[in-house]
DNA sequence: CTCCTTATGCCAACGCCATTGACCTTACGC
DNA sequence: GCGTAAGGTCAATGGCGTTGGCATAAGGAG
């Protein structure tokens, strides 16, 4: 019922629960985090998070507008965390592997709050300094403005799709998680060679690559094919 | 409380609902796809589905394990609609190139099913003829059974990667998608190119292009380095 | 130091949701 | 046409997010 939601910054009373805590928006976000670690993609309600807290669900709803807003919060502290403390160090390629890779690896370590905010363009200082980072990589690599663009495109999207992506699979339910995993140990394995010749002869080689991300494989043919064309008509 | 349910083509009995419809699996998966239409992907409950069909809820146990069952045939109907008619025709880049914009095509024009269902492996019968048909088409050219699987597990998820990303950006609710788009008009337009030179330099170009899916461009990407190696080694 | 205002925590309730067990009815194989 | 069990329906359970009303104590004003 609170109809309006007071900023982090305007904050002046500090009341504590009934068990003694203070509450703040960022113990929330971390409290939130953690659930999700330990409880897995479904751990994270209002009810548990006030258990958590010590704290009345509703009491989430004078810092929140709702769990929808609280996850965007998550998600914009897991862009920050992606690109802290990176520094371009070697030749281009190798920068954007990393860059990629890093911002694979944070949006992964937090699956639920990636599958809802890979997609969004937030414009905010973070998403800006990994945008700026990327061109100027590949400007400085000497890649010409609508080659670096295009290229640029292609590497971002495929990063956040990808990171989409297999944040979508870690985030499922853990029975979900495993049916879809152990299909390629069932359904794939066993299919008659006579109506599934590839998939029949593929079966042992999918079985042990299907489960892992192909991120990095897409990553290095992207910019294997980015070299090419910096090399080539040069 | 059905612990079985009766796969389709062995259903004998069809007892139609107290308003005289008959139910079947691929009646109800129309249906689903209606609603997500009309009510956005969180629009799709049992609830909702007995509403459509004028059934109770509870009948659609005995068509489907739970609710994730059904979208992962949800998700199957999308590739089976995507692939309809297909034949290999050319080359093995145009045919793959074709495969992908087909499936990237059928998921976007059901973007709230898509975003449920791109990241799941259903192990249904259009799967695996899609899978099937990626694999005939490298191996036919040529490659050998490693590369192969490494072509088709890149290609397969860049494909499905971009389509759950397209698709988010679709799903969105008008007001915040149209927010996304603007922000290329908007605040990366305007930065100053004291904080943001890389950024500012490419700004038209931008705006211009990220409003379109990278998807195309990324294929090529893919494809133009899969041929390097074809061609390379051999 | 006291008083007043109101921010903020708490309680109870609402209306959703998926799922299940028991029941009942009717279509179909014989 | 009869017996069986497939398949539709009902009612109930325990979750969820969210909200209106209320109680209380924090912190500024004097």
């Amino acid at each position: 019922m609170p109809k309006r939601v007071v900023p982090e910054e305007r904050r002046r009373r500090r009341r504590p629960t009934r068990s003694g805590r203070v509450l703040s928006e960022s113990l929330i976000v971390e409290t939130a985090l953690r659930l999700l670690h330990e409880h897995g993609s479904a751990g994270l309600t209002a009810r548990r998070l006030g258990l958590a807290l010590d704290c009345d669900p509703s009491t989430l709803y004078r810092y929140f507008r709702g769990m929808d807003d609280l996850t965007l919060a998550i998600g914009d502290a897991l862009i920050g965390r992606a690109l802290h403390g990176w520094r371009p160090a070697g030749p281009w390629r190798e920068d954007l592997r990393a860059i990629g890779l890093r911002i694979h690896t944070a949006y992964l370590s937090h699956p639920q709050a990636a599958v809802l905010t890979a997609s969004r363009v937030s414009g905010r200082a973070n998403e800006l300094a990994a945008d700026e980072a990327v061109l100027d990589v590949l400007r400085t690599a000497g890649f010409p403005l609508p080659e670096a663009v295009r290229v640029y495109h292609a590497f971002i999207d495929t990063t956040l799709a990808f990171a989409a992506l297999d944040a979508a699979s870690l985030a499922l339910p853990d029975a979900a998680r495993r049916a879809d995993e152990d299909m390629w140990h069932s359904a794939y394995a066993r299919l008659p060679a006579a109506t599934h010749p590839r998939l029949a002869e593929a079966a042992p080689l999918l079985a042990a690559r299907m489960v892992t991300s192909a991120y990095p494989t897409a990553l290095d043919m992207l910019l294997t094919s980015a070299g090419d064309r910096l090399a080539g008509p040069s």
